[in-house]
DNA sequence: CATGAATGAGTATTCATTCAT
DNA sequence: AATGAATGAATACTCATTCAT
């Protein structure tokens, strides 16, 4: 796990820019959090990538775990989501949501900006990330998107939904299953989309199975 | 990463029986995959949890990382997933591969038996176990029930519902959110199916959107 | 330093031979000893090169340094060397003891039988073994060739034909330098010959310097 | 091999000075490498006789390997060798070479400054060690010696001459036979002196022994 | 006589972190 | 604001050795 860029360049003591400075260890951290996770990455892989000295992350962070807590809890597509989720009608929803998902993660293999909610579940096996990733999750999906959903378990069909997208983000971003891994979104949409309707509509009185 | 049960009391040398180290070694590495990854996770927390001497990781598996890579390819859920793919009809199929779903991983908190190919995602960011995952999922899904799916994109939708199980026990066994956490199986089974017929039928000629 | 011969065929539990185990492992044992020394050798290098199990070091021998210090003890050389110095004239001395060390240890990169107190000396680090070796010297040179010399500083000269043999041995035997590493034998015997002339024949009465 | 002075009483955190902290490891990794060698030889007690910490071995070095390494090749004997070499005239090189041999190591149990091309054969069993060693001798001896020597086989017999005194320092400093251990610098002048004479003149043309 | 199972101490090396400049 | 020096605890892995069969 040493791939991620060298970048900057290596220009006597750097720029003297705190903003900058913090904000490039968070991108760092960010990519190098989708990749190997948490005890997977070191300070130094961080701080190498980020073109900086290690020492820094302890200054603006205080330590590798506060970190990535903030780096895991800075991310676009949860904004984005959540805004989705506060404009677009529910039958536009699926598409759109496929749509922040699929940018969030560069496809398998590439090499792009690194983000989402859904990629930093890597992530997830440490503790305090894991709970962020749980907030996230519940807020969004749970609350937000279940709120508007009519019928019996709302939440519950609303986590599903996000169950569907999870998975098809690790698939396609971490794992690289055949299919997933390549398929363009026009292709895939009308297949999200079709789950989407299926959980967002009041299910019919559930007969005992 | 430490939480595991310190099992086995520190009794004189333990018994010398080859097969049953192996195979405690083996239930424990699984059981702090599914827990702290590969990289969160020390061979000596999976030789205390199996109650055995550090050194016998080596003496049978020679590294850690085939220690953990055979944890990973031993997996009930994968064997049954398989055993369902061939025995089961289609329309029960979605009801069948949730059982063996959530027969995998104990409800989040628990402390039963880990298990499953789904729960070992959280090993995903090491790269010999994230492919040995992404071949299992390949071989059961993207061939074994594509191959038996009707219509267009039948790896794509065998993908897509794998997508499903996998972000519903990552949800419940892993991140813990509300409504997936604690919804027992029979409230569940009418959605996942629901979403099984959706993806199984040949879909209508695609109109593009 | 895992190089020499894997040795002998496997077949079932081994031909029960104590005699020949032992000896077996004696014989692997000199083979590292001049290769990676005492402490770049292991019990189980020893005991694979010798196609036997690794616990019969210490059913014949009782630990590893035991074991090599049988190994350092039992030399051809020594022994010849010392029938050497009681059959030889002192005039025939040089080339017969350079014949012993020039058969004591193949050219260097060749794999043949390892042997000579001299190429021991790699094994010198180890107290026990410097020890014997200190001996085999005093005795063998410092006293039997010493008694032998006529005029001043008897086991000096001694001793200093045996550095040159020692020398001679470690630079053609184990570091392989240009000229040493391949000349041959004749070349070498007048040049010997002439040293130990020198060295053997009575000091003219030494005028301070 | 723990023998080496602990050193450096533990005082806080020591003096911040990389450059002395290099040099102290440095100075430390050649006394243990002549008593030990490179296997028998760790790291933290390196670092303990240098009264440093054991990762600051990494942080200069990189490996052990790279340390030992670089230890062995700061040699003062070697330096001086080579510039008796430029500056001595033929008849003076014995008596000058055997002082270098005799001030690089101190006699056998001292405790002084180990150094020399020569004493370091002990870590001959180290590959990367043994091929700097040839190097070393290639170039003063069979090289720069050689070309400076009459008749025929210059090498060889420059080579020759290199034999004698690293068998001497082996047997000095290392293995401490009882004349070599004790005897001072004018009583071996002359012998060695004689050996030099018979080896750096023009041998008669050769006839078959 | 021979072997596989088990163990504790040790090895090189890396990590997160702090201190002084 | 930024850096290099220093540190202690940890990690994967190996070793010599002992025990039970």
């Amino acid at each position: 796990m040493v791939t991620p860029q060298p970048a900057a360049e290596p220009c006597g003591p750097r720029r003297r820019d705190a903003a900058a400075t913090r904000s490039d260890l968070l991108t760092a951290a960010r990519l190098h959090l989708t990749r190997g996770g948490f005890e997977g990455t070191s300070t130094r892989e961080v701080a190498a990538t980020a073109g900086v000295n290690q020492t820094l992350v302890y200054r603006y962070f205080g330590s590798k775990e506060k970190l990535f807590e903030e780096a895991a809890a800075q991310s676009d597509a949860h904004r984005e989501a959540q805004k989705a989720l506060k404009d677009v009608p529910l039958e536009q929803l699926p598409k759109t949501l496929l749509d922040v998902v699929l940018d969030a993660g560069t496809t398998w293999g590439g090499s792009g900006p690194p983000d989402g909610f859904i990629a930093f579940l890597t992530a997830a096996s440490h503790d305090s990330i894991r709970e962020l990733i749980c907030d996230r999750l519940t807020t969004t999906f749970s609350e937000d998107l279940g709120s508007r959903l009519p019928g019996a378990d709302p939440e519950l069909r609303a986590e599903l939904f996000a169950a569907t997208l999870i998975g098809l983000s690790l698939m396609r971003h971490k794992i690289g299953t055949p299919a997933l891994a390549v398929t363009d979104r026009d292709t895939l949409a009308p297949y999200v989309d079709s789950i989407g309707q299926v959980l967002f509509a009041a299910p019919a009185t559930k007969a005992p199975e």
